[in-house]
DNA sequence: CAGGAGCGATACCCGGGCGGTATCGCCGTC
DNA sequence: GACGGCGATACCGCCCGGGTATCGCTCCTG
């Protein structure tokens, strides 16, 4: 298989529209049937159900969706990390670390110095990441290192090391009746009248369902709090800089988060092992 | 980058000899040539050294070495998984199971008849693989699912969970001195006259240097022990089944073996998940 | 029920790129 | 200095990937 098949393959099940896959993709729709039916026939099986209303995947479609995916986030994280590495060599050496925008700016900012000091440290480029993006910047090779968030990240199919763990907090708006209290139960915050809790965006980038107002990020968060529209409960590291208008209450039963640096599990760069080396060592 | 210019790659890198490589792939050289001149081009970088004295790697090369591997694994097993999920679709759904060959042969039986007794398991077509190999037969998707032995196999990658773990016991020819003593130490085992501790093969196949003789799998080792031609150091749960003429003596201060269950992360069959569960709950 | 719209499949053509053979250029080595 | 090994280059032919035009089917609609 090639990857300008899964390519194409990725894109009509994305779509599940011939048409629109064959626009996104900028060849006509012709050729993309083909590569499609030249697909199906030599792994002899149907992937997608072409019915009169539209196309659906089969199972073995669900599949090779799944895996295909995965193949090229492999091949594309080929390409950047060589092409990283061809720089790396003639003369300006970087690693790239992904960090949820927003979040454990402390520790980040300890964790650069703290590399910085080390004996032959290269330059660090931070890469800011919307929620959950980490691990798919970490895939497809645009990051070397991530520093990801347990529960609310996947850390499957990487390497890594404990750093920090620490409870969570209910971020409200100031002068809420909740907000005078010492602490707070889960269950308490979780259906407040007209302060519902917000949605975040999915890895494909639709919200699911529900009555909160939809947010992209740590600033949109805040922001929606501040009004009075919602409410959130986070890590209590995000509750330094919060600003006026906001108050944080601690929510004991919320699981604890666990901050853990990740890279790929196959790397052998020098300069990855160090930024493990001296996040460990804080 | 296609699928194909990193097979070729690939097969350069290994054989550092452009000749030889084509040979392999099954075309002439000169095609060769130029696609890896066009890769170089398009990612702007040499990854090979033409010297008069035959072909090296560039640090680029190195890491183009490493990822395009891990990616053709990924294109190999979005293919093999989507065959397999087609033939479970048609009437014969089976998982793979991939084992080391003469190793924890107990709990492998015990795992298939729990995972037999729990309503709709489906077949499990179990791959023995030589040392070391399961992780390869994992990720390239000749397998669904791998029992690993922890510290010697490499479960970076993959989601695990922990089943069982041992001490290691010596296997000495039957009345070496030895033989006779209630546990020996590590350092007493490693440089024994005549008795050297074999060499297993690498990854790709090359064995490493050293006095020892070359095996390949559990059954040579055995007789190569029997034959007082060697001797070694393997987990408890290998000793029951040696047969005559060995003798196995503990080591206590060898690290202790752990037997886990291992699986792709993004795994989303029902059968992979009852396996696991069937095997934890051993 | 006829007409039309939407959508994927098919027919057919064209051009680029991949693979093949022949050959060159550059080094080592005898 | 001749030769042999090896990668690069030149050149050619053909296949395949992509384009346009069109078909066939289904569903909606007046």
């Amino acid at each position: 298989m090639e990857t300008r098949e899964l390519r194409y393959f990725v894109a009509v099940a994305e779509e599940l529209h011939f048409g629109r896959a064959a626009q996104r993709l900028g060849i006509s729709q012709p050729p993309l049937s083909r590569a499609i039916g030249g697909l199906e026939r030599r792994l002899g099986t149907v992937l997608l159900e072409r019915g009169s209303r539209g196309v659906t995947l089969t199972g073995a479609g669900a599949v090779l969706l799944r895996e295909a995916r995965a193949a090229l986030d492999a091949v594309e994280a080929a390409e950047r990390r060589t092409r990283r590495a061809a720089l790396a060599a003639t003369g300006s050496p970087a690693v790239v670390l992904a960090a949820k925008a927003g979040a454990s700016g402390e520790l980040l900012a300890k964790l650069l110095d703290a590399y910085a000091a080390e004996r032959d440290a290269v330059a660090v480029d931070v890469v800011l990441c919307g929620p959950g993006e980490q691990a798919q910047v970490l895939r497809n090779g645009r990051a070397d290192v991530a520093l990801l968030h347990r529960p609310f990240d996947d850390t499957a199919g990487f390497d890594t090391e404990d750093l920090h763990t620490e409870g969570q907090v209910a971020i409200l708006p100031a002068g809420h009746p909740l907000s005078a209290r010492p602490h707070v139960r889960l269950a308490e915050v979780a259906d407040l009248p007209g302060l519902p809790l917000p949605r975040w965006p999915r890895p494909d980038g639709t919200f699911p369902d529900g009555p909160g107002p939809k947010v992209r990020d740590h600033t949109q968060l805040t922001q929606l709090i501040a009004l009075g529209r919602a409410c959130a409960v986070i890590p209590e590291s995000g509750r330094i800089g919060l600003g006026e208008g906001l108050a944080a209450v601690p929510v004991p039963d919320a699981p604890d988060v666990t901050t853990v640096i990740a890279w790929p599990p196959h790397s052998r760069s020098t300069a990855v092992a160090g930024l493990v080396r001296a996040a460990t060592a804080l």
